[in-house]
DNA sequence: GCATGTGAAGGAATTCACAGCA
DNA sequence: TGCTGTGAATTCCTTCACATGC
């Protein structure tokens, strides 16, 4: 469904008012019965002979994304992913904001980086009263799990991992993690004469 | 498999000359099984009543992903993100080496970042006669279908992406993307009280 | 005894084909 | 006619249970 977010908010910006499981399909990669399959779930998105409004479409899947308020995040790390990431203004098209940021090193506390001050480490437990409920992960691997705990203690439930480790968590905290050098990793498989 | 391979090196760093399928299981957050039927593809893999042996075991993996080689990557977006990926250590581990480094912007070329130095998108036809095989795109979206199109002249044929676009490739080139707000705007559906 | 390898069962996701409505 | 919504068929992936070998 994220995905489904994705391609209709960027064909709703080409000024599309209705759009159909095929030319959606067509945008994404993807298979027109696969969209509408998935669509099905949620009850009666689209009108028949037409196709789905985009406007409502993006409500619809904004609300069961739970995306439908703002949502606010912390990162941890502010060293060159980690600023490049308070720097990145992609998450606003779906309503995420970093609202704070913090590193171990005390040179960087007190800097300005993508309009968020950089607080220290230690002071990690007072996101618990700032209506921050998701945290970035983009600290070196060997201290990632020690600051997921922290963000634990926090009241984060839901977790953003750069670090090419498994972040262990109760299960009620989400934890997605996003390991570039291994998704890298993964091309070489495809480079030369494979079947499929 | 990937997955497999990061954790088999990681508890082989860590001196473990054998590992078990439960072992690595816990290690990444799998079940035993499922480790033991993916490997079982792969002939046999492990001895019975000991486990697998880290060092057969990594290099089998590594020849099955086509990682038994050095490989090469060309970077285009030299921006906040592309010098992060530049002066990231962790793609060595598989291999794997950022050689070459492009930026639209005639400021950066010339730039010495992570020990490359930026080109000119111009001269990108030049990787041809490189050895390099893989494209890391990290250009602002609106130019990554074409900078994708120029990799593939360039006689690329595999691509990392961060573009929150999806790119329109003949079969035969492998495309992965990472879209890293997108995978953000996954948090909040597991936020609350969700079943599961 | 211990841990792998694997056929069989079970479940989930994808694809198909078409009925139903604008 | 055009495009959605959906049961049925299919394919794929996961889980189980246990025979096999160190």
């Amino acid at each position: 469904m994220p995905l489904y977010l994705r391609g209709t908010l960027e064909l709703a910006s080409q000024g599309a008012d209705f759009i159909s499981s095929q030319r959606l399909a067509d945008h994404l990669g993807l298979t027109p019965w696969l969209i509408r399959k998935d669509f099905s779930y949620f009850g009666d998105l689209g009108k028949r002979g037409v196709g789905y409004d985009t406007r409502t479409l993006v409500s619809r899947i904004k609300k069961i994304l739970r995306l439908n308020v703002d949502r606010r995040a912390v990162l941890v790390g502010a060293g060159r992913l980690g600023s490049a990431l308070l720097e990145y203004g992609g998450f606003g098209r779906y309503g995420l904001q970093i609202v704070a940021a913090f590193d171990r090193d005390g040179a960087k506390v007190g800097e300005m980086i993508g309009g968020v001050r950089v607080e220290h480490v230690n002071g990690l437990a007072t996101v618990a009263g700032r209506g921050i409920d998701m945290g970035i992960l983009a600290v070196p691997e060997e201290s990632a799990q020690e600051i997921a705990d922290a963000l634990l203690m926090a009241g984060i439930r839901g977790i953003l991992s750069f670090s090419p480790r498994h972040i262990a968590m109760p299960k009620r905290v989400k934890v997605i993690t996003i390991d570039i050098a291994m998704d890298l990793a993964r091309l070489p498989y495809y480079l030369s004469g494979n079947r499929r």
